[in-house]
DNA sequence: GGTATATGGTTAGCATACTAACTATATCCT
DNA sequence: AGGATATAGTTAGTATGCTAACCATATACC
């Protein structure tokens, strides 16, 4: 008998929401949605990457990181500009005020898995990281 | 330096996505989707429960939960009729279809449990759902 | 009894996710 | 060169999540 509170599927997906509740409440006062703060995050890494690359890697299929990516735009965090080298491709470049997010935004991160750790050993957490990889791979091969 | 690929947020949703796709990919000739078959899943546990308590046990908020269900209903999967105890109150009950239904799907979410479990020894599972639960119990606290 | 408060549900509006169809550009291949 | 194929992005349409405002009903309490 299949027991839906008990299934890995509903645990897994509590946790997650758990932790995305917990981002975007550090982040409603700037406006920001967790997808918005991803794209950042990414462009923090490495500036002026395409919206397929960035999707590809978060897992957005190509019109929601369209979507995302125009948000962030309106709100003049990122600037589009079209890649004179392949006309197709777009370049996403931070705006000066993108920029300055960085020194505040990735604490919040910190902080949330900071908070789904407490009472975790060291051992406990990597394990635990190792498993959750292990779950994608059994989807993937 | 915070690494997202390697934050815990990222890898919790990113298993709980593929999870997630390998259940749709089930759910998809039957015509429905994780939210509503979650909504079923209740359903089969204790037919006649209301939206909201339908909605709290699966972390749906009010809106969410009567947009999936009005779907239901109108693939006549349920039927909502009003509660004459207390007339605030919703209560959604299987119809034929919806019941017949329980013979097939609980299967698919067995298969992906399955699927995601490959290669880890039984004490593992109990280790890591009991670290998922510990995760969600970190933010309620 | 009558008013304040709380609860269950709906509606409107916006931000993700997703599919399918489309445009524009690039590459392959003969 | 020119046609088939592939890739990057957009648009349209639907389903999920979410907030805020609202209606109806129930409960508390004076």
């Amino acid at each position: 008998m299949f027991r839906l509170d008990e299934s890995l599927g509903f645990l897994l997906n509590r946790a997650a929401i758990a932790m995305r509740w917990a981002l975007e409440e550090r982040l409603v006062r700037y406006g920001l949605t967790a997808p918005q703060w991803a794209i950042l995050a990414r462009l923090w890494e490495e500036d002026g990457q395409s919206p397929s690359v960035m999707g590809k890697s978060l897992h957005f299929d190509k019109p929601t990181a369209t979507g995302i990516i125009d948000r962030l735009e309106q709100k003049v965090l990122v600037k589009k500009t079209r890649d004179p080298e392949d006309r197709r491709v777009i370049r996403v470049y931070l705006t000066g005020k993108g920029r300055e997010l960085q020194k505040h935004l990735p604490q919040f991160a910190s902080e949330v898995n900071q908070m789904a750790f407490r009472g975790m050993k060291n051992r406990d957490i990597k394990f635990l990281k190792a498993h959750l990889r292990k779950i994608w791979d059994n989807f993937r091969m």
